[in-house]
This record gives C-alpha cells, structure tokens and sequence, in this order.
DNA sequence: TATGAAATGTTATAATATAACAAAATTAAC
DNA sequence: GTTAATTTTGTTATATTATAACATTTCATA
C-alpha cells in the first residue's frame, strides 16, 4: 500500500510538500513535452497550498491577480489549467466535493482512492492494488469491461478523531 | 455479492422494476413514519423510468405538470423530494455524472458501488462485503475513521461491448 | 522575423443547486 | 371537530459550478 496520510494529516514542513510536487511537475511535463505555463504553474501551487480539495471558484479567489496587470484571472483560465493539470495527472478530482488535489504520486500509473476527511477536510491518497483487483474480478463477473475508478471514503482523520469530533 | 446487474444492462419488464420499487418504497416509508407523498412518489417513478441515473433538471423536465393547474413543477421541488428520497435511502446520487438513480435494495444497510456503462448510461449496483472490509482496513492502517464510501466504477457494460464500442 | 499553433483574455451564458419567504396541506392538541 | 403547530409545496430570486465563443497574445520553429 501505498500513502501519503502521514503528510495529509499531521503537521509538517508543508513547504516542501509544494516544492517537491512543483518539481515533479517539471520534471514530468519535461518528459512529455507539455507546458507547464506560469498560470498553469501558478493554480499548481495554489491547489497545493493545503491537503484539502480545493474547489475551482477557491482557487480563482487565492490566484493572486496578474503581476503587470493587476487583473484578476478569470474563472476559465482556470478551468483550463484545471483541465491541463487533470490531463498530465498531476491533479485529481474529488467528484463528491467538485474540488480538486494535488496527486502526490504522478507518473505512477496507479488507481488510487482518497481518505476524506468530514470535520477538517483533510484529504490522503492511497492506492491499493489487491482492493484494486478485487473490484475488476468483482465487474468482470457481471459481464462490465471496467476501465477506470473513482473510490472516495469520508470519515475521520487521526488528528479530527483526537478532537473529539462526533 | 448481491447485484442487479441484469436487469440493468438487458431487457426485461421494466415495469415490474418500476411497480416493485414504488411498492418497496410505500413499506419503507410507512415502516419509518416517513411521508411518501404524491410529488415523491412521482419523482421516484420518474428517476426508475430507466436503469440510467437522471440528472436533476432532467428530473425536473420529464415531471408532467400539476394535473389541477397544469403547472411545470419546479426545481427545489425536485430538490427537495431528492433530499428526500436520499435520506430513505430509495435513491442513490451518483456524483461523478450528478445524477440520481433508484436503490434496487433499499433498506439493506449495505455499502455498495456502482457500474456505469460510459456507452448507453445504464448502471448497476453491487455490494461486496469483502472489498468493503478490505476498505475499512486499509484506512484504519492510516489510523483513518472510515464512516461511509462512494465507489463509481466506469467502463462498458456486457451490451455495448457487443455492440463494438471503442 | 514571419507563420502557425497553443495558450490566455474576455464576455456571456449554460447547468447545477440552494436561499428565503409565502401559501397550502397535514398532523397533533385541545 | 376546530384550532394551532408542523410539514410540505409554491414561487421568485440567486448562488455556485462549469463551459461556449471569439479576440488577443504568446510561443516554438521554420
């Protein structure tokens, strides 16, 4: 199995969270001959500024207006960001909040499932593969050809279940 | 493993689907205290007209209107009868499409996941026990408190494969 | 540096969902 | 049974999420 809900919940040098994962961008976008732009950059580092979802309409808020310009960026710019990240799976969706997270594991051709957090919003990905072959056995006995997942657990992190949430 | 995977993706009399749900629905609600009324009803047999979850304005569209003034009925109705319908578990949401679609097992205090043709829509639930424990123990691994899942499996059913779909 | 392709800016609007308050219907209390 | 309290529905407006359409700018490279 692998995790990242030790970073995901428990106080830590978060500054290195955000520079390694903007340096794994690089490096994977690199690779593959896509551009990672400033703005494309810039929502990144802004989705990556905590481990909780961030919806798209947050992110436009936290987006700090253009340098030269002092304009806002505009929700479609965004969007497109969004989309681009989503594509280069640097990014993932949490379709339960329609917010949006940075994948700690990029690069990795894993189907992952996430660990949410109801009091904190605190999210971790997890990815494991026996769970993963039991629910491809677990279609292909009802006939269905499965080709991908979305696998979302609400709950209670460490940290929330110490305060005492109900 | 329990599923209703058959009657999803082959036909059948779907009118017995339909009849069988309504009827399921009038015990629960009466079992609960739970008011089933007209408008609830009518927003239940509108979501099991098909095996394919039904987003809420196409709810709102395919409702007749008020037989007495001939009225469209509107959308927080709708809403608010699926708030319903949710809460007695008659329904369930699917968020990666969010749309709604009829529990072929309500009442069972199962967790399930869903199977969803990206060809022709149609959805079928299935539980799995096993994959569920797998779940909770993987997240109490990470000392997280799973409380409840949301699983969406997407890929093609046993009829569009037939069919030739890419 | 011209050219085409990709990315972003800008405005408008579609699609999904809820707030707020009024009216009606139902249940409970007397 | 009639009244009061509660729940449900009607109605209007608006919040939230997401995309369409087209103009402009930026970038890669020929």
């Amino acid at each position: 199995m692998l995790t990242n809900s030790r970073l995901a919940y428990h106080t830590h040098d978060h500054k290195r969270c955000i520079n390694a994962a903007l340096q794994r961008a690089k490096v994977l976008c690199d690779e593959k001959h896509a551009r990672l732009t400033p703005i494309r950059e810039t929502v990144l580092k802004t989705i990556w500024a905590s481990h909780q979802p961030l919806g798209a309409y947050e992110i436009v808020d936290n987006m700090t207006p253009k340098a030269q310009t002092g304009k806002r960026i505009q929700a479609p710019t965004v969007y497109r960001a969004i989309e681009f990240l989503l594509e280069q799976g640097l990014i993932h969706r949490i379709a339960s909040l329609n917010a949006y997270i940075g994948c700690p594991f990029p690069g990795n051709n894993h189907k992952d499932f996430f660990l949410i957090c109801r009091a904190c919003g605190s999210t971790a990905e997890c990815s494991n593969e026996q769970i993963n072959s039991m629910m491809l056995q677990t279609a292909e006995r009802t006939g269905f050809k499965m080709e991908s997942q979305m696998v979302e657990i609400s709950g209670l992190c460490p940290e929330c279940q110490q305060g005492g949430q109900p």
